[in-house]
DNA sequence: ATTTGACTCAATCAAGCGTTTGATTAGGGT
DNA sequence: ACCCTAATCAAACGCTTGATTGAGTCAAAT
């Protein structure tokens, strides 16, 4: 085994070795993102970074060790800063708008651009798409560890909502956070060029509202059976109503 | 007339070319769906359907003309039925809840069982998410021929709404239908074994109120230099960024 | 019955993939 | 001075990819 590299920072000697590792980071990061995982190639990302090949599975093992290591030097700090920002809404409870501060502290640690910014963003979007379950694996990983505690601090601020309810709102958000990172030129080819998308604070303006609009949405009736009519317009019989 | 048949259908006399045809579309998407684009070889594509290889490129030409044919045979029928539906919501016009119909117009006939299935679902938010120019490029050119229609529609439900607030939040309606389609056990593992994802009525039975709500929220003043304080809560750095 | 032509097949191609190897460099410890 | 070890390098590994080829198959038209 090779991998036994550097993960003690005493064990770091050799100052050539974190220089490298960052660059393959930066480079994985960066090409993860924009052309995919499997896209993105591990010749092309050593060549972006003017490494050699064998560096990266010296520093990391493998591909996928490598995306690991990408993915985790970022979700890390974000979900502190999530865990943070709940936690200041929590102390000052019954402020206005609190369903939107606990929205924002869920989305503003992983849109703004102190942890990798719309790069990792992408990146991120990327992975939620992706096919293989490793990759599925290594996003829960690291997030079922905080989305409890959303869900739990949402509860709270919508007392009146079911479990279920809540947790299908909870995956739209999760939604369009995602889509809106994954897209961030989508925007101008609706509006024209209206608002500039690769900006995620202006996202977060608009998205923000939106959600907290969304959450305040009346229960579900429980139809196991019978769905909402409105649904039901145009499915099995061509001129029938409901 | 029993002339020739083959001068209308120059390429499809022979019945077997129908079937394999269709053998190989339905592999592919399927395979396509489950695995990703570039993650679906060919030779997956031609053993799952129990065809040769040179078979697919004899039909389609290449893999990207296999994937345009496995989108074009949904995706045309899923715009018509769109159309159709929002057709319907005009007539009957003033009836309670247009903007939830014009909602489930729009996601109705690409999220249920018609056309594909989740099966197609799934492939579509993978095309999302795809990085390649072709594939961004193929998805737009059916889509922007119904969406403007269904703004035009939406712009008339909210007249309130200026049309920069309504294109963020059809964008991000675009992102929790994409989101949901693509991720069909996500919500298992948030309730438990609540509800069943991979049927997706129950998805559009919660989604289309959420997204309704969500619609009607205000619209957000424009503040190009100052943003709304609820988002800026947490933003100072405390050890700097890089 | 023969011819025709749409269609299939096994074999093969060059290119690119992730990974591994063995040699080489650089630098602190004894 | 020596050795040890972390770190890097060029080169090749075995394998899979999408694509191509030419011979062959088989139903239908003549």
């Amino acid at each position: 085994m090779t991998v036994v590299a550097a993960e003690n920072a005493d064990l770091a000697i050799d100052p050539r070795g974190e220089a490298t590792r960052t660059r393959i980071l930066d480079s994985a990061e960066y090409l993860f993102s924009e052309h995919g995982i499997n896209g993105a190639s591990l010749r092309a990302i050593v060549a972006h970074a003017g490494v050699n090949t064998a560096a990266v599975h010296y520093h990391f093992g493998s591909k996928q060790g490598l995306l690991e290591a990408v993915f985790a030097r970022r979700i890390i700090p974000i979900a502190e800063e999530r865990l943070a920002m709940l936690a200041e809404c929590r102390e000052g409870n019954g402020r206005p708008s609190l369903l939107q501060q606990i929205i924002a502290a869920f989305l503003e640690p992983g849109m703004r651009g102190s942890h990798g910014g719309a790069t990792f963003a992408r990146l991120r979007a990327r992975m939620a798409a992706d096919a293989s379950e490793e990759t599925r694996a290594l996003m829960a990983k690291y997030f079922d560890r905080s989305s409890a505690q959303f869900l739990e601090a949402l509860a709270v601020a919508l007392p009146h909502l079911p479990p279920r309810d809540l947790h299908w709102r909870f995956h739209f958000m999760l939604g369009t956070m995602v889509y809106t990172m994954a897209n961030p030129g989508r925007i101008q080819a609706l509006t024209g060029d209206a608002c500039d998308p690769s900006d995620m604070d202006a996202s977060l303006a608009y998205l923000v509202p939106f959600l907290a609009q969304g959450f305040q949405a009346d229960p579900i009736p429980d139809t196991t059976t019978d769905i909402n009519p409105v649904v039901m317009t145009a499915t099995s019989k061509p001129n029938g109503e409901s």
